[in-house]
DNA sequence: GCTATATTGCTAAGCACTTAGCTATATTGA
DNA sequence: TCAATATAGCTAAGTGCTTAGCAATATAGC
């Protein structure tokens, strides 16, 4: 534990070592850190996205038309997949991203089912704007981190990913 | 890069690295992951507190108040800076809480303002039963990962919610 | 071929958060 | 001293998610 900082996640610990000295409360640090930090940045990634007129949430549908390539096509399925929210959140995503015309939804004519949601070029415009600042703003949130260590949290991470997927009831 | 895995995080990068090769999108791999990380944590913990009747909200304020120790009392305000939301979710937290019958709500005598939050038996009965199985969950989302890792992930982690922290607008 | 089941996309209702703004009390400073 | 400002706690309204459940269409199994 090098650099003995005394943060909130710290402060914490030590208040469970008093009061339950039974319990290893050890990994409340990792985890409550990883929490606390997946919540700050997203305050910091909205920041950015306000800029640009667009919430975290309609960004993230745009942004997964817009890298599937021409013709920024999708189906809400597909898009529900690729975010992690439920069928029902991307419908009402796309109920407001249609309302300020920044995609459209047509019939899939391969499937009576099925929808295509297309950017419009409003939408398109909107997204590669938009897009540079938030890569930039990513930097800025990574810039003290060398390539090897941002490899290194990545690896770690995926770890403990893999071990949430897998601990599903 | 070591373990050429393609998981989602890896399919985004190539699908940017198609569309955009002006942008250096490297920095979603890691912002990307620390919140597929943090989302998936999320879920695993709230099933631990669904099987002792309590949400993730809840929890962590009946928590904040067992660690503080005897006599189990804070004000809402020192329960808003230790949660990571506004004052009047904390507000929204106690009139369910306090509607359970967990925790109850004085006022404070030194200061007309403030109110004074305690636990009840039934409040402390629930954290400390809960608390072990909660712990034992979070242990387990990070067996794959060696002490010397844990310490790894923590710091890198701080150096990017110091990050964020001071990029706020 | 036709019934049973699965899939797609959606709306409605409920929930926990946010922002805005209120009242009551405490603190500051002219 | 006492007016101006700050702080504590709260409610109300708005937002974006969830679960539940719908209709329409596609697929599987007999």
């Amino acid at each position: 534990m090098l650099g003995g900082m005394e943060d909130q996640v710290t402060r914490i610990l030590k208040q469970w070592a008093a009061e339950r000295p039974d319990l290893d409360v050890s990994p409340m640090a990792v985890v409550g850190r990883i929490s606390r930090t997946a919540r700050k940045i997203d305050a910091v990634l909205a920041a950015t996205f306000a800029r640009h007129d667009v919430d975290s949430a309609s960004f993230d549908v745009l942004a997964t038309l817009r890298r599937s390539g021409k013709p920024f096509t999708l189906s809400p399925r597909e898009l529900t997949e690729s975010a992690m929210v439920t069928s029902a959140a991307i419908a009402q995503r796309l109920n407001r991203l249609e309302e300020r015309h920044l995609v459209t939804r047509a019939p899939d004519a391969k499937d009576g089912r099925g929808k295509q949601v297309t950017l419009t070029p409003a939408g398109l415009d909107l997204v590669n704007r938009a897009l540079p600042d938030h890569v930039e703003t990513e930097h800025a949130l990574l810039a003290g981190l060398s390539k090897e260590e941002r490899g290194q949290l990545s690896e770690l991470l995926a770890k403990v990913e893999q071990a949430a997927t897998e601990t599903r009831p």
